[in-house]
DNA sequence: CTAGCTTTGTGAATCATTTCACAAAGCCGT
DNA sequence: ACGGCTTTGTGAAATGATTCACAAAGCTAG
């Protein structure tokens, strides 16, 4: 499959979540220009992203909801399970053990870890939080598929280097540093200060 | 100003936190190659991204670390401090409270509302959660610059609108939804799904 | 003051993404 | 079955972002 850039991804991700509102509603096709104008962007640019994977639309009709929904979903690789580690037991690992949408979209957590004893062997939402320092042993059995690090910046990447040594292919990283990992794995990292100063300079500089 | 991509602000925010790194070290000038290293960049392109704004930088030298951190915080609009209003008081906003990184950037947290009759009155951080219902008579004379957004996504658009009217230019938004806003307001949305499908994109075609 | 070394700042070239524009397809009504 | 209407899929053009490459500038040592 030929390189597809992450914003055309980031717009799949978009349409997939208007075309379930439409399923939901029993809409059977939509147009690309419908697409577009619920999703911020231009029929033009919804038709070339799709083109990327396949012809997915009828001419003259438009897409079919369901079918397109199919289709979105294997694209992204939402056909399937995934078993999540968390690490860090904090308030944001708190709040996405409990997001809805985790669980509704295939991401179940399986583990936990903290280093904190005040938390270690408390019970969160049906799991037990082990200790990091056993993460080589409580996933020795466990395949895991994707980890989220939710820890202060001066422990991720040490832990990063341990979920790798571990077979973990996927790290969704919230700790505010960039992770150094090998080149088959893939790093996502959400950075709050980054977003506030991106809004912070659109502030100052437009509004 | 002529326009600059997003993404050349966005490493301009991460070059400020390795200049305070480098600065916390007593380091005093450092080249574009030694900022491109640790930032995961190229010198060409930091070079770039701050002709956009200047020439900081000496022939032979480099970039004095105080000076450019002065001149980035200036850019981004950090040498100033915001007004923030925090709409949702459940865990993620909980975080946002408690999170350090906030108010030493300059981002002060002035009023918190929630819907749930359980948070109304109660304190947290010092402030005490107040009626959603009220934002307009609780907001009337105190200017806020900022609003963080953190409720289901339903709840996300009627309250944009209401904070528009009541003049707020910037919105951080963590509901699921793409928010309409008028031209002259800012909205950075934070969106844990589309994180969540890019990985899992990555995942199933690469890795 | 000059030679040699380093590093910036920036046009030009390359590479990537978005938009345009239109032929090809398919539906509907008669 | 045909004409008119709609909408896709996609090369080509336009726009945007990154990388290249080098002259200009400044420092250091002798």
């Amino acid at each position: 499959m030929r390189k597809v850039a992450e914003s055309t991804i980031r717009r799949l991700s978009l349409y997939l979540r208007l075309l379930e509102e439409f399923e939901a509603q029993g809409i059977a096709t939509v147009s690309s220009e419908a697409l577009a104008g619920r999703g911020g962007t231009t029929s033009a640019q919804v038709r070339k992203d799709l083109s990327f994977f396949g012809s997915f639309g009828k001419r003259g009709l438009g897409y079919s909801v369901p079918e397109l929904v199919t289709e979105l979903r294997a694209i992204l690789g939402l056909d399937r399970r995934y078993q999540v580690a968390l690490i860090g037991a904090g308030k944001i690992g708190s709040a996405l053990v409990q997001y809805r949408g985790f669980r509704q979209r295939g991401f179940d957590i399986v583990a936990i870890f903290d280093v904190d004893p005040a938390k270690i062997g408390r019970e969160w939402n049906g799991l037990v939080v082990q200790d990091s320092a056993a993460l080589e042993t409580a996933l020795a059995h466990e395949k895991i598929d994707m980890a989220v690090l939710v820890t202060p910046g001066e422990a991720a990447q040490p832990l990063a280097d341990r979920l790798v040594a571990l077979g973990v292919k996927a790290i969704l990283n919230f700790a505010p540093v960039q992770l150094t990992v090998p080149h088959d794995v893939v790093v996502k990292t959400v950075n709050l200060a980054l977003e506030l100063e991106t809004l912070s300079y659109e502030l100052t500089n437009r509004g």
